[in-house]
DNA sequence: TTCGTTGCAAACATTTTGCAGTTTC
DNA sequence: GAAACTGCAAAATGTTTGCAACGAA
């Protein structure tokens, strides 16, 4: 049978860190965060519980940026930009997709399709404004 | 002014692996690959290769597999199918994508876009097969 | 001879894990 | 009191790097 799950503290505060940013933070992101108010934090328990809200769908990880995996909260369909300079990762809610685009793949080649996941990648304001006064 | 760059019969044999198979291999499926032939080499050099081969833009990175880099000596665009079961990397040449995605994202976003990664996720034929036999 | 390339091993960075102590219910 | 959760430190994993030897031009 399924284990039960408890409440705990410090899954609170991470969760919570995830949720009140929309940078899409790395697991030493949210580490750093709560260091300050939770001193005996550790990375481990970061890593854990980030899998654990992922097994349950509570957050899914939208990038892979310089080596460190970076999350969401918002698990809704939408679509993400990398700045290839800073690594910020950034929500891109007004781009439409093709709904149909999964079941395409699916039927052209005979895949069991769950998702997509569709990553610009480019330059961001910041570094783009940086670079030019250079 | 620019470094020479000499021939070597090891990155001859790198980019001949990574061209001659369509699966997108990792750096440590190249190397178990070339061992047999190349007794003598080493991990590095296979590492060394790929950040070369990325730099002159005749391979790219298509996907992140368990933490694993997967390369594609196809610079073209076009899109990639991951098995989130086996983890095999699919090439999807057949999915046409709006042209002008990278344009509609740069304008609503005032953000430089260079390119885009579209990524499908789901089981592939194989792993569907075997998981309705159990 | 020059300097790009390599093997080797050590270093590095991120993530996972074993274990003993703590907390939740 | 059972078992979920945690801190800690060690381990595992993938990748990078320093250095001396090797090889191409």
């Amino acid at each position: 049978m399924e284990r039960t799950i408890r409440y705990s503290k410090k899954r609170e505060a991470i969760l919570e860190a995830i949720c009140s940013t929309h940078i899409h933070p790395s697991a030493d992101w949210i580490y750093q965060r709560l260091k300050p108010a939770h001193p005996d934090l550790s990375l481990g328990t970061v890593y854990r519980n980030l899998n654990f809200f992922r097994e349950q769908g509570t957050i899914q990880c939208v990038a892979v940026v310089n080596g460190q995996e970076r999350f969401d909260a918002d698990v809704r369909p939408h679509n993400h930009f990398i700045c290839d300079h800073c690594g910020a990762v950034i929500d891109l809610h007004q781009i439409p997709v093709d709904a149909g685009l999964d079941r395409q793949v699916s039927e052209k080649y005979g895949l069991q399709v769950h998702h997509h996941d569709l990553v610009f990648h480019g330059t961001c304001t910041g570094c783009g404004e940086k670079s030019q006064i250079s």
